[in-house]
DNA sequence: GGACGTCATTCCATTATATGGAACGATCCG
DNA sequence: CGGATCGTTCCATATAATGGAATGACGTCC
């Protein structure tokens, strides 16, 4: 285990999450570090270009050098180049904002999102994590065949599932999914007044699972528009197991 | 110098960029370390998560975290935050591929992309990076009258202008984007067969350079279409000079 | 305006730690 | 079956990271 390398970066994650620019002592405690020893892990993070000192305030800010790298991950994802164009369609034909998401462990990562162009309400920031069980895309990913029992029992443990949200409920819940076809949550603990339908995806590796979905506000989410949304998803998601290849 | 930050940051740039997954000799002899150094980075970024290694063929590939770090930095940057209601805004009017970018040095930094929803073609990717001269975009940004002379000199000799693309020539060309407020890119010698209309946006800082672009196939970029194109832009980047704050 | 506190930076002796060579199996290929 | 390449482990060595102290700059509060 190369502890400096570890150190290094996790200076550099810890200033990536961070909202504004941090200064090397605000660093330094947060991560338990010797003040010299931050400096010079920053310095040297400077000089490779992942970090850069504003001359102003004095404070470090990561440069978008990182972006560059996970660009080029995502880039070569081959389930984000896959389902790109079903993501593209599923937004073409129902105006909504559309996801494609990966559930990693207990959460959903979101990969790729498309907004839609009327105001933009909630949404989820592609690179960020939700509680699978709160999220149409996680239910739908959860309630696959091929989802093991102990990666859902986790992912109920996980889940803040507080007086109004049993997990009894949810496993429910995953039945109905798993017998129609598709997930419809339509009032998310997570994110309310937002509905979301989602379908999994089939992947080439049993193990990875993916998910589309189209949300948007509840007001519009309803009667025929909403049954529209649902047939979207339903035969996109059909579309692509019936493709050359799955993702 | 923390050198081991260097090597194991090394490593990870290396493994990001890499079409495919390495094998450990693969990264130790691209990076000239020495196998059991190598085998220790790799080990220690599989701990912490940032590489995996393949179990079927035991090569490295890296994870989904750097992506997921380059995003949080993407997401908080103030240009693309302020820029994202105007490349939706372009995209919708013209229905073509739209850019935002940032000048970078002497280099065109693709910061987001709203793709077509036609056949697309040639998209240059979000993370990548173009020569400036050889860019609709590039040139817009260079053609900005805070742009320092050096920077275009610069620029002009990174290019590689050959017996087609004189340095005069591009020179002569910023004067008439300067002249007519943005900048059009017939014969792209980067991209055959695409045209690119691009004007620069004003930035809080001065230093940082921004621009919008719509770029598509040749054949479609003509007559009055390309005439709505080239005034869409003009009148996006005109709004955002006269919106409360400049990106 | 002066004094205090916080901060960033530099230096250096200490030692922990990264290093690279060698040696060992495993695996692949001819 | 034999040779070659690869990944992994081990360990003595020396390098390079460490943390404490000292310094100077900056900002703040009486």
């Amino acid at each position: 285990m190369d502890t400096t390398v570890a150190k290094g970066l996790a200076v550099l994650a810890h200033l990536a999450r961070a909202e504004a620019p941090l200064r090397l002592s605000q660093v330094a405690q947060d991560l338990d570090l010797q003040k010299s020893n931050t400096h010079r892990l920053l310095s040297t993070l400077s000089e490779l270009g992942y970090v850069r000192k504003e001359p102003e305030t004095g404070r470090y800010a990561p440069t978008l050098k990182i972006w560059e790298l996970g660009a080029c991950v995502i880039s070569a994802h081959p389930a984000k180049r896959a389902a790109a164009p079903y993501l593209q369609e599923l937004h073409r034909i129902t105006g909504e904002t559309t996801t494609l998401s990966l559930l990693d462990g207990h959460q959903v990562l979101v990969l790729d999102k498309i907004v839609a162009p009327r105001t933009l309400r909630f949404t989820s920031r592609p690179g960020s994590r939700v509680p699978a069980a709160l999220n149409a895309s996680g239910l739908a990913m959860l309630a696959q065949e091929t989802t093991p029992e102990p990666l859902i029992r986790m992912a109920l443990a996980e889940s803040p599932h507080g007086r109004d949200l049993a997990a009894e409920d949810i496993l429910a819940e995953l039945e109905v999914v798993r017998g129609r076809g598709y997930a419809l949550m339509l009032k998310s603990k997570y994110t309310p007044g937002v509905v979301g339908v989602a379908a999994s995806l089939p992947t080439r590796d049993g193990h990875a699972r993916a998910a589309l979905s189209a949300s948007g506000p509840a007001e519009r989410f309803t009667g025929a528009h909403l049954d529209e949304i649902i047939e979207a998803v339903r035969v996109i998601a059909a579309r692509v197991a019936n493709a050359t290849g799955p993702i």
